[in-house]
DNA sequence: GCCGTTTTCGGCCCGACTGTTTTCAGTCG
């Protein structure tokens, strides 16, 4: 059983709890349920290894849901679910999931007109029988028939790269208004999480109600959910939720805290405020006992100040783990704009880029590198007419032809791993190269053992210096392969091959958790773009620094921070 | 139900918006 299955009873109980307005047990369920999910390692064999202290160890797990949790993976349910369900026999997870509708509405719905399910609810709605039910309005079926429809089109969320693609714009043009003295996205795009259900602009103004106009009436607004006088809630074209608050300036670093969240890292925040006498709220951290005497607001930085912190990054707030590492002073130094020298994954028109090297070479230095790797496709993928040896060293001989200002470019290659972990390059030419990629294009399904041991192969390689997108994973297109991504990265620290971090919009590869995994057990990386074009080079910026802060990579693990004589020293076999 | 740099008992994060509420419950983040 996985931690996700197990949360998601904890959750059901919480749910079933919230129903019966029982006080403070929901929270425990719901907190216990988060950690769990949470958690690196499957419980289930922690459980079986260990027993039952392995869950009493577990911050937020006492002795009764560890009870509970040990009897669901013992003999597959708990009973006091079970007599809940029975005593309620509804769907609650699905029925909930519907926006606008809790657990007292769920209660209400079953008692009232005997709805058990999803279908259930989305039938009664159709019929007209929901609205003016108690805590119900007339126009109440109708946007329950639109909150299921939401629900089913998207799950609710969308890879955090396309919804950029689609907010930035609307964030600029938004700064541009007059009445807007700063506008940020905050939530969990601030936080850079990999996936995003909404989108939370905070706005500064003293003109609230222009703010609100404004953003209820763009042209990708398809529906308005709520309006007051400084908070408004959207739904937009692309088929996310985005919400607006204003403060003024003076709340803005509590609001910014606030709106960044995530949840459990401000019940900390706030946890932290009551034990110094203070109450935190996103107007600011005042005094417990004279609420107009505001302690701090303006800026996040004195805030977590006032707190006895130092600012923690946004991408690091999920209260995994962040809290200890800022008492302790040993927040990661992350990486950060204009950090980047190097760009070590590039096409051009040599296979299925769109520009030459010299024209990448030049767009490239505009950014601010120092140094790029043009990395062709090769043979095996035929389709885009991959190079051959010969082929390999006919583009090498070109690119030490080429001689521009201000920009190194080596030589190198995105070589395929093949099914039983060789190359489709020889070892004397890759050897005659600056930079090797390895990377997965074929037989993405194989099983987990066969796929690692493929992978631990090729990184053994000793031309091989890095590991190219290392899931393959393609948003929308195609799951991650089974990797056993322990022995990954030990065999990536043992062998010296760096671990790519893919910034192209669609694979986002290596994820979050992987490279903080990857952190803790002491591999480097690279940050690259995957250019296939022009505008492609940006994404190191834009998508890449995010993620590697995300997963607490350190700056002085990203190896195309260096130099690039530093950086090449860090290559294998150098 | 959980937890302890106030505490093994008595607290538990905070506020906006909606609906139908005439003072607040439910939902959401």
């Amino acid at each position: 059983m996985t931690n996700d299955e197990i949360g998601l009873a904890l959750r059901e109980i919480a749910l079933f709890l919230d129903m019966r307005g029982v006080d403070f047990k929901p929270r425990a369920y719901e907190k216990a349920a988060h950690t769990l999910e949470a958690l690196e390692k499957p419980l289930d064999a922690a459980y079986r290894a260990h027993g039952i202290k392995a869950l009493n160890e577990i911050p937020g797990v006492g002795k009764s849901i560890a009870g509970k949790v040990a009897e669901l993976l013992d003999i597959g349910h708990i009973e006091e679910l079970e007599r809940m369900r029975e005593e309620t026999p509804v769907e609650i997870v699905a029925l909930t999931a519907v926006e606008g509708v809790g657990p007292r509405k769920v209660k209400t719905l079953y008692d009232a007109l005997g709805i058990r399910t999803l279908s259930d609810l989305r039938a009664a709605a159709e019929a007209g029988r929901i609205g003016g039910m108690p805590g119900f309005g007339k126009n109440s079926g109708e946007k329950i028939l639109k909150a299921i429809a939401f629900l089913e089109a998207s799950g609710g969320r969308q890879p955090i790269s396309h919804v950029l693609r689609y907010v930035r714009p609307i964030e600029a043009r938004l700064r541009e208004q007059p009445f807007a003295d700063q506008v940020v996205i905050a939530g969990s795009v601030r936080r850079f999480r990999e996936t995003i259900g909404d989108v939370d602009f905070l706005v500064i103004s003293s003109a609230p109600e222009q703010v609100m106009d404004y953003f209820t009436t763009m042209p990708e607004v398809t529906g308005v959910h709520a309006r007051g006088p400084t908070k408004a809630s959207v739904r937009l074209k692309n088929g996310i939720d985005a919400d607006l608050r204003v403060v003024p300036a003076e709340c803005f670093g509590a609001a910014l805290c606030y709106f960044t969240g995530s949840k459990y890292h401000n019940v900390v925040m706030r946890q932290m405020a009551i034990a110094r006498g203070y109450k935190l709220n996103e107007y600011g951290l005042f005094h417990k006992d004279d609420e107009s005497k505001c302690v701090a607001g303006r800026t996040e930085e004195e805030i977590f100040e006032a707190l006895g912190l130092p600012w923690i990054p946004p991408e690091l707030r999920e209260n995994n783990g962040e809290f200890e590492a800022a008492r302790e002073g040993c927040l990661p130094e992350l990486a950060g704009p204009g950090d980047l020298r190097g760009d070590l994954q590039i096409q051009t028109t040599w296979t299925d880029g769109a520009a030459s090297i010299e024209e990448m070479a030049l767009a490239a230095r505009a950014l601010g590198r120092e140094y790029i790797a043009i990395t062709d496709h090769t043979r095996d993928l035929s389709m885009v007419r991959g190079s051959d040896e010969a082929k390999l060293r006919e583009q090498t001989a070109a690119i030490k032809k080429l001689n521009i200002d201000g920009i190194r470019v080596l030589c190198g290659a995105e070589v395929n791993i093949r099914r039983d972990g060789s190359l489709d390059v020889d070892d004397e030419v890759l050897a005659e190269l600056d930079v090797v990629g390895a990377a997965i294009h074929h037989h993405f399904t194989l099983s987990r053992d066969e796929m690692t041991a493929r992978v631990i192969r090729a990184m053994e390689n000793p031309h091989v210096d890095i590991f190219f997108h290392p899931t393959a994973r393609k948003f929308g297109q195609r799951p991650p392969v089974d990797l056993d991504m322990d022995a990954i990265i030990a065999a990536a620290v043992r062998t010296g091959t760096i671990l790519e971090i893919d910034a192209q919009p669609d694979r986002l590869d290596l994820k979050d958790e992987h490279v903080r995994k990857a952190v803790e057990g002491g591999a480097y990386f690279t940050i690259d773009s995957d250019a296939h074009s022009v505008p492609d080079l940006a994404f190191p910026d834009t998508l890449g620094i995010p993620l590697s802060r995300r997963g607490w990579a350190p700056k002085d693990r990203v190896i195309n921070t260096l130099p690039a004589e530093e950086f090449l020293a860090r290559l294998k076999g150098r």
